[in-house]
DNA sequence: CAATGAATTCAACAACCGTTGACTTAACCC
DNA sequence: GGGTTAAGTCAACGGTTGTTGAATTCATTG
């Protein structure tokens, strides 16, 4: 409950200057953005909507972040640290493919994760710079650890087709919402996927 | 060649009124519509973007298509039939996932159809209308006559989890462009993902 | 060749957006 | 407790966007 405010719209009733009390007015910020980049985007996402939402007015989100790119930028101090993600694949010698996947899907069911990942998926689609972020992330912390562990010669093909079929899972499963994806469990998931990654990873590509 | 005028910025030459010669100045419109949604997706595109890219004034736009969503819904008159798509499946009975990856890439090879694919991929992420319809078209041209040609009792999570991994190659080789699914022959793509596919249609899920 | 209608442009409106600068109030330090 | 600094608001500017209505020119038909 870091939660500052109510949430409510205007300010604490109009007042001016500072706010009295344990006034984390500026995380109140940070969350609103994430939420509402997560849910809309990033171009249909407005200050004025996020300064709403966090109850403040729309100036102290420049007071705070600047513009509105740094404010996006700050949404996405990413808390996934790949070698506890990858970390699981040590641990299942020969069945590194369900492990994997059990653990991503395990963080994606950390709210603050998904909001981060599910606005960062929306933005990339139509902003240049997150583009960028997503595939740098992507290609150096996920795709270069991956084959680094395969070691064999097609091991950046590999570890694309492994992001390929991570992503379309975060697409169908989080984005777009196709019926079946979404109410499948996660062992239903681990099962039917897990398989693919392991082929993919360590498989016969023939 | 289809496209009229040069595509050039302004009119021809400024002047007013109807234009002489053979005006096809609406599918000008209309394809660098296309073209655009495509290049930035629906909100980064303004329709006085699409108009000086036509060498049209704006407010042709408005009295050919009306709104703005009314325009990208006319750029999505889909030329995808759906029965070419799983035809090819029937005529190779048990390689299946094969030859429905090899007809994927081929389609996605047309321009007009790659444009309006990304379009509407890069659209849905943000845009609820886009969203809906992009579910709608997987789920009932898709999915449902993958299901009817599974017929097994699974056959709708089967058909969930082949657009899972065809959305992921779209994501990845077409929208974002993770080098190595970039740069990987058709050849490649249809050996390394088409016994996914096959599984996922026909093999075990356990 | 006059008349009708459609194609096309011009100019502008109203709304909204990101951003800025001046101002006010509270917290904090000596 | 006075002074400094940061939190917070207000009002507004400049730009862009979707959209509209009137005016103008061409194609077409009788």
């Amino acid at each position: 409950m870091t939660r500052a405010t109510t949430a409510g719209r205007p300010a604490s009733g109009g007042r001016r200057g500072r706010r009295p009390g344990p006034d984390s007015s500026r995380t109140a910020v940070l969350d609103s953005a994430r939420s509402l980049f997560s849910e809309k985007g990033f171009d249909r996402t407005t200050i004025r909507a996020i300064a709403a939402a966090a109850g403040v007015d729309p100036a102290l989100v420049h007071h705070f972040f600047g513009t509105k790119d740094a404010l996006f930028r700050a949404t996405l101090v990413l808390p996934i640290d790949p070698d506890t993600l990858f970390g699981v694949m040590d641990d299942h010698p020969g069945d590194e493919g369900r492990a994997l996947v059990a653990r991503v899907l395990a963080v994606w069911a950390q709210p603050r994760v998904l909001e981060q990942f599910t606005a960062l998926l929306r933005t990339a689609m139509s902003h240049e710079h997150a583009q960028v972020a997503l595939r740098d992330l992507l290609t150096t912390e996920l795709l270069r650890r991956l084959a680094e562990r395969v070691g064999t010669v097609d091991a950046e093909l590999r570890a694309g087709l492994v992001a390929s079929q991570l992503a379309g899972l975060a697409l169908t499963r989080l984005i777009i919402g196709i019926d079946p994806m979404v109410e499948a469990s996660d062992e239903q998931i681990v099962a039917a996927i897990g398989p693919t990654i392991q082929r993919y990873l360590t498989g016969s590509l023939g």
